[in-house]
DNA sequence: TACAGAAATATTGTTGAACAATATTGACAT
DNA sequence: ATGTCAATATTGTTCAACAATATTTCTGTA
C-alpha cells in the first residue's frame, strides 16, 4: 500500500502527493501555490514542480493564471452542477446496461454491507470511503478504462468540494440505504430500475452539495 | 481562425501543435519522438517540450516509457473497443435526454445538410469534417463542459486510429444518411429512438474500424 | 562466422542558475 | 485617501550541467 510509484516520473509522483493534499483539504480553495515555496517543500526543482502543476491543472484541481501562478480551484455552483451532470451520465449509463453477473456487483454489495456496519459503529470516515468504493464499482460496470480514468478525475474534483462542508460525516450517511436498494435491484436483474433510483440519488446529493456551497459562501 | 493562443503557456501551445501533427497523421503510430529533435524543430527548450509531452501523454496520444522516451500511441483492438464504449455512453446518453428545443440540434441539422452537399461534390474531407461537427454537437446536448472536454480527448485518440485507414474518404460517407435520420428523430421529439439509432450507428462504425485495424496489422 | 561481454556513445531524468516579462508592493506627492 | 512611479518579487522560459539508464560499437573468443 506504500507504493510511492518509484518507476513513475517525478512529476507524476509529485502530482499524486499534491492531489492528496488537495482532496484532504490541507490546501484551501483559492489558495495560491507558490513555485518557490513548493519546490522547497518537496525538495524538487521548479521545473519538475511546474510539470506537476500542469498535470493537476488539466485535471481541474488547480487553476492557472498567466504570470500570476497557480491556485487551488474554487468550487462554484456551475462546477457542482456540471460534475453531477457527468455523474448522472456515467453512473446511470453504467447501471442501465449492467449485466447481472458482472463481478463489480459483488464489490458494490460488499461496499454496502461494510458501510452499514461502519455506520452502526459511527465510523463516518469508513462510511465515506465505502461509499466511494461503491460508486467506483458502478463505473467498473461499464468495463472502460477511459471512463474509469475520467470518473476518477471528476471524483477528485468533487472531493475538493467536500472540503467546504462543515459536517461531512453526515453527508454520506443517508445514502447508505439507497446504495443498498440500488445493488439489490441489480441483483434482481432490474438495471433500468437501478439507474432510475441512482438518478434520484444523484439529484438529491446534488441539491445537498449546492445547499452546502450556499451556506459556505454566506459565511464568507 | 489563426488563433495561436498567445495568452496560453508555451507548453499548451506546443501540445496543440503536436496534437495537430498527430491527428493529421504526420507522425506515425509507434514512432519515437526525440526530445532533442523536437525542441530543435519547434525552437523551444527541452523543459518546455517535456511539459507538452506530458500533457499529450495524459491525453492518451503519446505513450511514455521510462528512460526510453515518448512514442506515438499505437491503436489496438482494445483501445478501439474502449473508445466506442465511451462514445456509446456519451453520445447515446446525450441523445436520450435531449430537449427538442436545444440549440445544438440546429447545429446537427446544418452539419447533415452540409455533409450531403459535400458528398455530392465528392468533397470527402468536407464530409469528414461535417461528421465531426455533428458528433460534437451531440455531446453539446448534454450541456457539460467536462463531458465536452473528455469527448474531445477521446475524439483525438480516435482520429489517430483513422490514420491506419487506407481509404478514409469512404469511412464517413455511408453514415451521412444515418446522421440525417438521427437528427430527424430529435426534431420529432423522439430522443429515445434517436439514441437507439445512434447505438446501431456506433456498433457499425466500431466494426468498420476494427476490420480496418485488422487489415492494417495484416499488412504490417 | 557467430556471439557474449565490455567499452563508448547517446538519450532521458532532474537540477540549478540565469534573465526577460509581468505583477505586486511600497514610497511619495498631491 | 488617491494616483504615480520606482523597487521588489514572481512567473515564463532558456541553457548548461550531470547522473542514470539505453543503445550502439567494438572486441576477443569459441
Amino acid at each position: 500500500m506504500t507504493d510511492d510509484g518509484d518507476g513513475l516520473p517525478l512529476a507524476d509522483r509529485l502530482a499524486r502527493r499534491i492531489r492528496t493534499l488537495l482532496i484532504s483539504g490541507e490546501l484551501a480553495p483559492g489558495q495560491r501555490l507558490s513555485e518557490a515555496a513548493f519546490s522547497e517543500r518537496f525538495d524538487v526543482s521548479r521545473n519538475s514542480l511546474r510539470e506537476a502543476f500542469r498535470l493537476l491543472t488539466k485535471d481541474g484541481l488547480l487553476r492557472h493564471e498567466a504570470n500570476r501562478g497557480v491556485f487551488v480551484a474554487v468550487p462554484t455552483m456551475a462546477s457542482i452542477i456540471d460534475i453531477y451532470r457527468v455523474r448522472r451520465m456515467l453512473e446511470c449509463g453504467a447501471l442501465r446496461q449492467a449485466w447481472q453477473q458482472h463481478p463489480a456487483i459483488k464489490v458494490m454489495r460488499d461496499a454496502v454491507n461494510r458501510a452499514q456496519r461502519q455506520r452502526e459503529q459511527g465510523d463516518w470516515i469508513g462510511v465515506g470511503s465505502a461509499n466511494m468504493t461503491f460508486h467506483t464499482a458502478i463505473i467498473d460496470l461499464s468495463d472502460s478504462v477511459r471512463l474509469n480514468e475520467f470518473y476518477e478525475r471528476v471524483s477528485a474534483e468533487l472531493r475538493l468540494c467536500f472540503g467546504l462542508l462543515n459536517d461531512p460525516e453526515h453527508l454520506h450517511s443517508p445514502f447508505v440505504d439507497m446504495n443498498g436498494a440500488i445493488v439489490a435491484l441489480l441483483e434482481q436483474d432490474k438495471p433500468h430500475e437501478a439507474a432510475a433510483q441512482m438518478e434520484t440519488y444523484l439529484n438529491l446529493a446534488e441539491r445537498t452539495m449546492l445547499k452546502a456551497l450556499e451556506r459556505a459562501s454566506d459565511q464568507a
